[in-house]
DNA sequence: GAATCAATTCAAACCGCTTTGGATGTTTCA
DNA sequence: TGAAACATCCAAAGCGGTTTGAATTGATTC
């Protein structure tokens, strides 16, 4: 059942049918009852291939999956990210289309995009320091949101961060308040934006307090439970342990965990850990009490703000760039406690 | 730059460079080389909305995750599956369109799919016991290819799958080889297809030594850390608690973990672990050393595979349905090992 | 009562590609 | 040598919608 077939059966002009469906004025109001009620009724749905066509619109959402030939990692964020982003697009009848390219394809898959038209704008995940994405969408003209921020881009552009700086300064100085000295930081891969921030932050807070810090209390890995695991056990064999570790996620901290308990320690009486809580659906930090204190902020409901950013971006070309800086929040769990005495 | 503007340029019609782009015979050696060097030069794509129109063909492939009403859940082996299909999509130039809807619009969902012409098939993720979507599909005439089996499915239909049975079943062989008689299994909800097949492993293997199962012995809940952890709590709280537990997945088996752990017990001499390891990226099982005996297989390799089963089917409807039966791998890690004596 | 106007409706062009059904000039072969 | 076969290329008709520009009608204005 088709347009044409529709305006046949209803003895009207395509035209007509068109503009009653898609809720034009200049048509008579017993008419769209009419014809809305002739669609409903023969199942008739417009053919999404010719309407974007037609219109030059995609309705669709591109989201770009570098799949990495040096570590191959699949980011576990992204699912709960994609998931916020993806209501988002239903909702407004937008499709999402998720591209997976090893990561040295990614600029030519960004132009491709653009090129055949097959999406209206995308998202950018995981920046980096003076990310090269950001001037190449700016070149090619697609609308774009980072989820993130790439220190060191001169030009204003489109983002929704957390306030990772934020967040790790709060949780070192929640530490620092409890007496820790000698406290770590198990991050990510340094390269990454957020990490760096990270390190600021918690680089900052031990400032404050005029604590140098120690090269050998931080460590820079992939966010997996076995880098948590080996760093942390690298580090309780120093001469001087740490008393506080700051873990960079909830799946660093399993092996953080593990690594404090293999030696032996008890968790939040002689070591005691801060995480950063993504809220992920299947790794929640407890139920009712937090395993770990931890800064949280969901990165669910970030995938949901920065689809909505984006789908108005792409609405109003004209008003300049979005920005978006979302806090985390500070919760206590049974993680932390006083530095231990001796 | 569209065909037309490059025809005009070549001094040639849209026909013959439409052909000679794709590859028709009916044109002039020299001539295809002379329209696919302009075609380079001018750094021409198709838009890929006319091809679509013009050939029916949406060159897409849809993956509807549905997102629980009830338990508020994205299931972390997505990631890795999705990962694994998107190489295969993007080798073959398709997309992948990911459909994120309340589960109660999945129904409305695939059909829209169809009528709108979206996609060329789907990929049916978490199926359950008779899971109407499969019947659903076949009637609206929509290819596609299940992740799983739906036991009690009448008709023959595409499926891939591991053999969660056999698996659980050489499992529980092992651990009651090491001695193990009160055996528990912490398995994902059973109404999922997957756990169903696990728990029939599990009993069969108890069944063939002539073991009764223990009701106390056997939970099903999501496969999270902190389901895994009060599953193990609760068991290891029976007068007489298990000495070796199959866990459904390397999540539930953190949680498994900590609650072995917390117990004062220790992992692979107290209580023996064996898990079912889906190989995700970020959880890897130890890298050198396996930390868990596991029950292995790559939810990744599984996502290319029915990827290209689907694109297959896509491609020659005629040929009957395909199916796949994947076989997991035994692991011998550190978490195993004879019961305690006592 | 002619001119103006608003309310409806429609025919046809268009979006950018594929594909059918010739057209044209060259070979091949009886 | 004339007909059939081949090699190349093109005009035009889709694909299924949207949108422009014009037509029709009845009501309103002066």
């Amino acid at each position: 059942m088709n347009l044409k077939e529709l305006a046949t059966r209803l003895g009207l002009s395509p035209t007509t049918v068109s503009r009653a469906l898609n809720g034009y004025p200049e048509v008579n109001e017993t008419t769209r009852e009419r014809v809305m009620a002739a669609a409903k009724r023969h199942n008739y749905h417009p053919n999404t291939r010719a309407i974007r066509l037609a219109t030059g619109r995609a309705m669709a959402v591109g989201h770009v999956i570098p799949i990495a030939t040096r570590h191959e990692i699949v980011n576990p964020v992204f699912a709960d990210f994609i998931a916020g982003a993806g209501e988002c697009y239903s909702r407004n009848n937008y499709d999402m289309l998720l591209s997976v390219v090893p990561d040295d394809d990614e600029d030519a898959t960004y132009r491709g995009l653009k090129s055949k038209g097959n999406v209206d704008g995308v998202i950018v995940h995981a920046p980096r320091m003076n990310d090269h994405r950001i001037p190449l969408l700016r070149e090619i003209g697609l609308p774009f949101v980072v989820h993130g921020r790439a220190t060191g881009t001169a030009d204003p552009y489109c983002w929704l961060d957390v306030n990772n700086r934020r967040a790790f300064q709060r949780a070192t100085e929640f530490l620092l308040d409890l007496g820790h000295s000698r406290i770590a930081l198990v991050n990510g891969l340094e390269f990454m934006d957020f990490a760096i921030r990270r390190r600021t932050g918690y680089l900052d807070a031990l400032a404050t307090r005029g604590i140098a810090p120690d090269p050998d209390l931080m460590s820079s890995d992939e966010m997996t439970e076995i880098a948590g695991y080996r760093a942390t056990l690298a580090m309780l064999a120093l001469h001087s342990p740490p008393t506080g570790i700051l873990a960079s996620s909830m799946i660093s901290a399993m092996g953080v965990r593990r690594a404090v308990e293999g030696a032996g320690l008890t968790v939040g009486r002689d070591v005691s850990i801060i995480i950063h809580d993504d809220d992920l659906s299947y790794m929640k930090n407890g139920e009712d009490v937090p395993i770990f204190t931890a800064t949280r902020s969901s990165v669910r409901e970030a995938g949901r703000l920065a689809a909505e950013m984006l789908l108005d971006v792409i609405a109003n070309p004209g008003n300049g760039p979005q920005q978006r800086l979302l806090e985390a929040e500070l919760i206590i769990g049974q993680s932390t406690g006083p530095v231990p005495k001796g």
